[in-house]
RNA sequence: GCCCACGUAGCUCAGGGGUAGAGCACUUCCUUGGUAAGGAAGAGGUCACGAGUUCAAUUCUCGUCGUGGGCUCCA
């Protein structure tokens, strides 16, 4: 007599033990055709689970975000039935759900084209349209590994070898099709009725490199065709804001063959850069940082004590001269323990805290380069604060404000945080550890800031938080980070004298706000999608006069905004108004200010917003003036615009 | 670094075994026009680079470099 207890509260009794199913088609049929899966007593299982005592019961239909992951996860089955029928041979591993979607990783001597996706995709098509149960069978693990290895699925016997004792080994059946998994999934293959395959990629066996590499198909997969269609319509948005296309369209920067993975920053996107540069070296100094300067070129001897030519030594760019073996600087914290070291420091000089704008180059994997978002020449806003360890969290509590209010600056609000903690391989001892990781946590914990810990993802000399944002498609890129170091100051005998007239090594912290300028701007120009606040905007307003008999009011405009330190220029080319508004519309310039008869009769500019707004006439010093509070509002203009 | 795809005019792209085409941009001329493209003419390419197959390669094959999407890495 089982009594069932629904998320709503009410409770239904049966007789009998009943399935899942029964529950949903006694409380309505509808709901019996739209249950995929079902949550008893908490725990995730197929709408044919049977409940044969009293139990809490919810039905996951395509409404509910566990419903899309069933729906997701049974595509990915699917695919792998079209695949196999398709390309005999070909073995299974894995095929999890992914943010939108899914993957199947198949292990293959044949590379999968974008016309084989196609094909798979008519034949998942034909299998949904037939209709075909999905059965799940409980095996003992001797005989799925039996099972398996006829079947000649080599990753699937080490997967199951490789579950723990206890836990029960489960099979999904679909036609003649069969694999290994824990489920739920949709009833029936009928249930799938919007997915899409996007791509194929390689990917390594358990994503390590040094096992083979499979292939790698990913789909999307939604409750129904509408949800897939808003789907790629809001990828191919986004992808228009991709910070390569942009840039080329706003002629910010451009790379080329013969610097892979370096910049050459053109006028505007160099304005942007030395505008964020300025903005930073200001914040700094309120923060109490001290601005130096370090060589990009050191001898080779200097990264072998730092520890980072054993580690990194394929990654740094070196050079021969004079019989000397030297280095590009890959990071400025050597160099910066350098400077420490001038001068016998006192604990009364801590925290010392040494900033600078420093060009690093790292020989970046090939494969790993993007735009500039992951480049092989970059600047940090870096710093390092040397401290004593009692100086650690409240170091690290005043650096996240300093990030916050810069992050505030430039309209950024959804910053992940991630504090990652010890390495297997580490040096300072587990005590340090404790403290340090403590230390961050606590800083993070103080701001009530939400946090996600990666566990064994620490530097092999600290521990480190990381503050990332994501790109215009979701990829998640790191910008400000704080690290905490026990090697460095020690391996380059970095001291100071204590209170008690001993000698003793400083805690180094790393930090970045911005990360590399880069990577910012790159993530930067995503956000605002080209139109950058007036702060940044290369050109701030652009006058246009509607006749050649305008120019010289037009020029006077634009000399006086230029002496009040704006950025302007003015168009005097023998075009129509409207081509000069098209063509700076497009070059996203906040302010048109176009002059005429009645302008130059009224000595005023007539407004125009880039958004197409009209702001009507105004006079030059109340132009002057609101151009400068939105200077002054720097990014957050965006964020109170959207309001 | 690994897997796959791609590389044609400044940009976006079409084409395809017989040495190339569009739109925009560019140059010149006409036009002086009030809020997202006025008109005409012209110029512009060793089809990424190197080998091979072929009577003939930008097109097919291989290699190199670069770019893109993943994977790995990211001090």
């Amino acid at each position: 007599m089982p009594v069932i207890t629904l998320p709503d509260g009410s409770q239904r009794s049966f007789d009998n033990p009943v399935s899942v199913h029964d529950v949903a088609a006694d409380i309505g049929p509808g709901l019996a055709k739209a249950a995929l899966a079902g949550v008893v007593n908490g725990r995730e299982v197929d709408t044919s689970h049977v409940v044969d005592g009293d139990a809490q019961l919810a039905i996951i239909t395509d409404r509910d975000e566990a419903g899309l992951e069933v729906i997701r996860h049974s595509t990915a089955h699917l695919l792998a039935m079209a695949t196999q029928e398709l390309f005999p041979g070909v073995q299974v591993t894995i095929g999890p759900v992914i943010d939108d979607g899914f993957f199947y990783d198949f292990a293959t001597g044949h590379a999968f084209t974008p016309e084989d996706l196609e094909k798979i995709e008519t034949r998942m098509e034909e299998l949904v349209a037939d209709d075909l149960p999905v059965e799940r069978i409980v095996v003992s693990r001797e005989k799925a590994v039996e099972l398996f290895r006829n079947m000649g699925e080599h990753y699937k016997v080490q997967i199951i070898e490789d579950l723990p004792e206890d836990e029960e080994i489960t099979l999904y059946q679909q036609g003649a099709w069969m694999d290994l998994c824990r489920g739920p999934h949709v009833p029936r293959t009928g249930k799938l009725k919007a997915f899409k395959l996007t791509k194929v990629a390689g990917a390594y066996w358990r994503g390590d490199s040094s096992n083979e590499m499979l292939q790698r198909v990913y789909g999307t997969a939604w409750a129904n065709k509408k949800q897939l269609k808003q789907y790629l319509t809001r990828i191919e948005e986004a992808e228009k804001r991709d910070h390569r296309k942009i840039a080329r369209k706003l002629d910010l920067f451009h790379v080329q063959e013969e610097a892979p993975g370096m910049v050459f920053w053109h006028p505007a996107g160099w304005s942007i850069y030395q505008t964020i540069e300025q903005y930073m070296r200001g914040i700094q100094r309120d923060s109490g940082y001290q601005e130096i300067r370090t060589p990009q070129l050191v001898d080779l001897s200097l990264w072998e004590k730092s520890g980072h030519a054993d580690k990194f030594a394929d990654d740094m760019f070196m050079l021969e001269s004079e019989e000397r073996n030297f280095a590009v600087k890959p990071m400025n914290c050597p160099c910066h323990v350098q400077v420490f070291n001038q001068g016998l420091k006192s604990y009364r000089d801590l925290p010392l805290r040494l900033a600078e704008f420093g060009s690093c180059h790292r020989n970046e994997p090939s494969g790993s380069l993007h735009g500039i978002m992951r480049v092989r020449g970059f600047v940090q806003d870096d710093a390092h604060i040397f401290c004593t360890e009692q100086q650690i969290q409240p170091e690290v509590s005043a650096f996240i404000d300093v990030l916050h209010a810069v992050y505030d600056d430039f309209g950024f609000k959804e910053v992940i945080y991630r504090l990652s903690t010890r390495p297997a391989q580490r040096v300072g001892t587990d005590a340090d550890w404790d403290r340090a990781e403590k230390a961050l946590a606590d800083a993070l914990d103080a701001q009530q800031l939400p946090w996600e810990e990666l566990p064994g993802e620490g530097a092999f000399y600290g521990p480190k938080i990381e503050f990332s944002l994501k790109d215009c498609i979701g990829r998640v890129w790191q910008l400000g980070t704080i690290q905490v170091d026990f090697s460095m100051p020690g391996r380059l005998d970095a001291q100071y004298v204590a209170e008690d007239g001993t000698r003793q090594v400083p805690v180094m912290l790393h930090r970045a706000i911005l990360g590399s300028f880069e990577r910012f701007i790159g993530i930067l120009i995503e956000h605002y999608e080209g139109e950058f606040p007036p702060w940044l905007a290369p050109t701030q307003a652009a006058v246009l006069n509607i006749t050649d008999k305008h120019a010289d009011y037009a020029r006077k405009v634009e000399e006086s905004l230029k002496n009040n330190g704006f950025r302007v220029i003015s168009d005097l080319r023998n075009e129509k108004i409207g081509f000069k508004i098209r063509e700076h519309t497009i070059q996203k310039v906040p302010y048109l200010l176009v002059v005429g008869d009645k302008e130059v009769e009224s000595q005023t500019v007539a407004v125009r917003a880039r958004r197409g707004e009209d702001l009507g006439s105004m006079d030059l010093n109340a132009f002057t003036e609101r151009l400068a509070n939105d200077v002054a509002r720097h990014g957050r203009i965006a964020l109170e615009n959207q309001n």
